[in-house]
DNA sequence: TTTTATAATCGCAATATTACGATAATAAAA
DNA sequence: TTTTATTATCGTAATATTGCGATTATAAAA
């Protein structure tokens, strides 16, 4: 125990909890943004910024970029973090499919 | 360690990763959907259709219930768990909020 | 009242996550 | 080459999550 059954679920829906998981986290959120806000893409900087320790900042956007939601490139001594489009579209499109399924009412809560 | 730093992000960072976490669990997904498409509200038939112990099912019920996205009322000797319409809205303009935000393209990855 | 059906809660074990210091790796600068 | 700046990785401690059997609570049915 203690251990995700996934093999009992739906690939779609060990997918979609998944990308919500990485999400599931306040640091991700705030890199994220940052990084959409453009005020940065360097990790030193969104160190500084969020007041976690390096290794952990560093954690962070390992799994944002495992996600496939950010792409890091090298940029001399330091790595340049960005959003990934695509990725990020698409992702979008699948939150918006999940969100748009139509609740059928019942008199079952009311 | 170990613990999340809430304390050092904005409510509203807390806030959405908590709701993005509730998410991020296949069962939860899959109770959702079973719920949205009314093939049933009952604890009861989700166990039987996910294939989750009781005791399982009914704790992820409880958050799901915490997190505000379902309501269960008694009904006899069971009880009926449905998606509070309005907090799935209020959730689904969050999030939408959240992936509109214009990503703001740079040549730093490129 | 006793039985039955259903769901919540407790307690526990296994595993995962979070955070961080220390260290290694890499590349530019001196 | 040596130093400096930046990031990744390792190891570890603290905490959280997941799952389930056992038990308890509740209400309908017999």
């Amino acid at each position: 125990m203690g251990l995700t059954r996934s093999e009992i679920f739906t690939e779609e829906q060990n997918k979609l909890a998944s990308l919500f998981k990485v999400l599931g986290h306040p640091a991700r959120i705030a890199i994220l943004q940052f990084i959409i806000n453009q005020k940065a893409c360097i990790c030193n900087d969104l160190v500084e910024e969020l007041g976690l320790a390096q290794a952990t900042i560093s954690q962070h956007l390992k799994e944002l970029k495992n996600s496939g939601l950010i792409q890091g490139t090298v940029e001399g001594k330091s790595v340049c973090y960005c959003i990934d489009e695509g990725v990020w579209e698409q992702i979008q499109k699948e939150f918006m499919a999940f969100f748009s399924q139509e609740v059928k009412v019942t008199n079952c809560c009311s």
